[in-house]
DNA sequence: GAATCGTGGCA
DNA sequence: TTGCCAAGATT
């Protein structure tokens, strides 16, 4: 399979070439310090879509809790995404755990090392699997992500859109004529570090490019355009009430969101889309939840909450309701808890913006 | 193919 | 402030 892209491309030369710039100036990251197809694995999952800087923590946090598949297959759910909090894209916490059972149970604890199994696994689509066979097992296999769709498009002047699934596999094709002709776990890093530090997505460094004699859009002065993405539609907004409730007890309510969709199983305050200048909406939502408000117990505003998703904008008045107000019924995925305590359920970062303001009396933003 | 699914950094 | 975007996968 070849690409007509690079015909006048002199492949094994720029192979070699970012291989000897990769070997000289690779960053020390902590999943680098030892080549544990595991921990590969799971810095790539905590690195899909998100920051190395932001990641760094929350791996190292993360393996200390969960050194080895074993520990991260017998470890609680939950615990496993209080690890995760703050990160985002919860789906993959609960998948790698998912995927880390499946290779407990039927590979023996060792991550497989062929294409077709480690693919099978929950949470590793195309760029991961190749990422994990190539960083981990040196096998020639293609890890195309944004990184590598940006330095091959400019490299070969490239003009599809790269949020197509199509242009990514016209890519990958292209990878793996390249990744072929060299060392697959240090080219397959050296493409993504040179997008990372020299091709980045603006005002990329070419003056001191290694590659810089293969680029095709340097060459041609149109950097600067490439890649070609198509833009996204800005999100909706979604204006919510959320009510601290707090008891006799000290105590405050919280409930667990469902098990599929947005923030998937975290906790949060009970809340609901509402639109109007009264709460008349949160409180008969709070009756359904089996709240009791006696006559004197008022609901305060106290705060407004703004965060934005991906697809998404939540505009979040918050209220507290205290005094009277009873003890809901037990039931699973609602509970009462006391404040010191709510550090112990996975939040998402709206909810914890709501803990930090309202619970641990810290200044934020107000509205 | 297009939506969904988080968050924080940066110009 | 606003929009873009970062080592994507799933539905």
């Amino acid at each position: 399979m070849t690409d007509s892209s690079l015909e006048t491309f002199n492949e094994q030369q720029f192979c070699d070439d970012l291989t000897a710039w990769y070997r000289e100036n690779r960053r020390d990251l902590p999943w680098r310090l030892e080549r544990d197809p595991y921990k590969i694995w799971v810095s790539e999952i905590m690195l899909q879509q998100t920051r190395v800087d932001t990641v760094i923590p929350y791996f190292e946090r993360f393996i200390s809790l969960f050194p080895t598949p074993k520990d991260l297959a017998e470890a609680e759910e939950e615990t496993v995404l209080k690890a995760w909090e703050g990160l985002g894209y919860y789906s993959r916490a609960r998948n790698l755990q998912a995927a880390v059972r499946e290779v407990s149970e039927s590979y023996g604890g060792v991550v497989p090392n062929t294409k077709k199994e480690v693919s099978s696994l929950k949470g590793v689509g195309p760029y991961t699997a190749g990422a994990i066979l190539s960083i981990a097992y040196d096998k020639p296999e293609p890890a195309v992500d944004g990184n590598v769709m940006r330095v091959l498009s400019r490299n070969l002047a490239i003009y599809d859109d790269i949020s197509k699934v199509s242009t990514r596999k016209r890519f990958e094709t292209i990878a793996g004529s390249l990744v072929a002709r060299t060392v697959p776990s240090d080219f397959n890093q050296a493409l993504m570090e040179l997008g990372a530090l020299i091709c980045t997505p603006r005002s990329p460094a070419c003056l001191i490019c290694p590659v810089q004699e293969h680029c095709r859009a340097r060459a041609e002065g149109v950097q600067d355009l490439l890649p070609v993405k198509a833009k996204k539609k800005p999100p909706v907004a979604k204006t919510m009430k959320a009510v601290v409730v707090e008891n006799k007890a000290g105590e405050v309510l919280i409930e667990r969101r469902p098990d599929t969709g947005l923030l998937a199983k975290l906790w949060q305050f009970p809340n609901c889309e509402d639109e109007r200048e009264d709460a008349g909406n949160v409180l008969s939502y709070l009756e359904n939840l089996g709240v009791r408000r006696a006559g004197s117990a008022e609901l305060r505003r106290v705060h407004h909450v703004r965060h934005v998703f991906s697809h998404i904008v939540w505009e979040i008045d918050v209220y507290v309701l205290r005094g009277e107000a009873e003890i809901a019924p037990d039931r699973d995925g609602l509970r009462w808890t006391p404040k010191d305590e709510v550090d112990y359920y996975p939040f998402p970062v709206p909810h914890q913006k709501i803990i930090d303001h309202v619970l641990k009396g810290e200044k934020a933003d107000e509205s």
